[in-house]
DNA sequence: CGACTTTGACCAGCGC
DNA sequence: GCGCTGGTCAAAGTCG
């Protein structure tokens, strides 16, 4: 699933790095041009258009960031929906070889849900952002993996039966790992600084108070991708609002997990 | 002072 | 039966 944003996204990226590579050089080979200009509105549109070509640069620069970080989150979902479709597969194989009636294409009724939520670097909390209130009661370290396991109880409404775990990724300790048990028993309490507060999603799929998810009823996969990074947000805005970039997302993204041993991906 | 976190102890399930 | 492991409990500590 990894290159499938490269191939999306890639293209007019690699464009428009072209272009503005072309253009600073251009700046860099001929600086007695803007030198010898002598008229005043002309090195004013000079100055406009370097500071113009600054912004582009950045903001270029801001979406090479973000394929990455978008093909980081890929590749996170991806191994997991491997381990996780051979797991599950084998189950139902070895379910009925022994003689249990469910059939093979029976949707599992699966009440667990996984996400993953990159986090910064230097943040060793365990705590995933996802709308409702959580108690912490209990921390464990697994056989597994290096990292603790934090185990949480939803404390949004008494009585509310859903607790999750959350561990950091062993393949990458900046991805937490949130398992969710059980159904609230309450609506999501969501606020708008919570939101704020939270990291940037670019949200795909029926799980929106989810930030980046991959449920694990691989009949109904749902997949939703965390684009953390703090200082693109308007560009993550501006990736979303656009139709074609999310419908271009939604097609590669349904496609990888359609096929996800396809050889044309990494 | 109440809510929350930390952390060692305890319990249950599972494999050998 | 025993040991290992994951999950939970609950007392103590922390924080606002």
């Amino acid at each position: 699933m990894g290159t499938w944003v490269a191939t999306t996204l890639g293209f007019d990226l690699n464009l428009a790095s072209i272009f503005f590579w072309g253009v600073c050089n251009q700046r860099a080979v001929h600086p007695t041009i803007m030198a010898t200009a002598e008229d005043v509105s002309d090195k004013l549109k000079v100055k406009a258009l370097e500071a113009e070509l600054q912004r582009l640069c950045k903001e270029n620069e801001e979406l090479n960031r973000m394929v990455e970080v978008m093909n980081s989150n890929c590749n996170i979902l991806q191994s997991h929906l491997k381990r996780k479709s051979t797991h599950e597969m084998g189950q139902i194989q070895t379910e009925s070889w022994s003689g249990h009636k469910r059939q093979a294409c029976e949707p599992l009724k699966v009440k667990a849900s996984q996400i993953f939520v990159r986090t910064d670097g230097a943040d060793t909390g365990l705590t995933v952002n996802d709308g409702y209130q959580w108690r912490k009661y209990g921390q464990k370290n697994t056989k597994d993996n290096p990292s603790p396991r934090a185990y949480f109880r939803c404390s949004t409404a008494p009585g509310c039966p859903v607790k999750k775990k959350v561990q950091r990724c062993i393949d990458d300790k900046s991805v937490l790992m949130a398992t969710y048990e059980g159904e609230h028993t309450h609506e999501v309490s969501v606020t708008n600084d919570s939101l704020a507060s939270s990291p940037q999603r670019l949200v795909m799929g029926p799980t929106p108070n989810l930030p980046c998810s991959v449920s694990v009823n691989h009949f109904q996969p749902t997949v939703t991708l965390d684009l953390t990074l703090s200082e693109s947000h308007k560009y993550v805005a501006s990736l979303t609002r656009d139709p074609n970039f999310t419908a271009t997302l939604a097609a590669a993204v349904a496609q990888s997990i359609i096929s996800p041993s396809n050889p044309t991906r990494r």
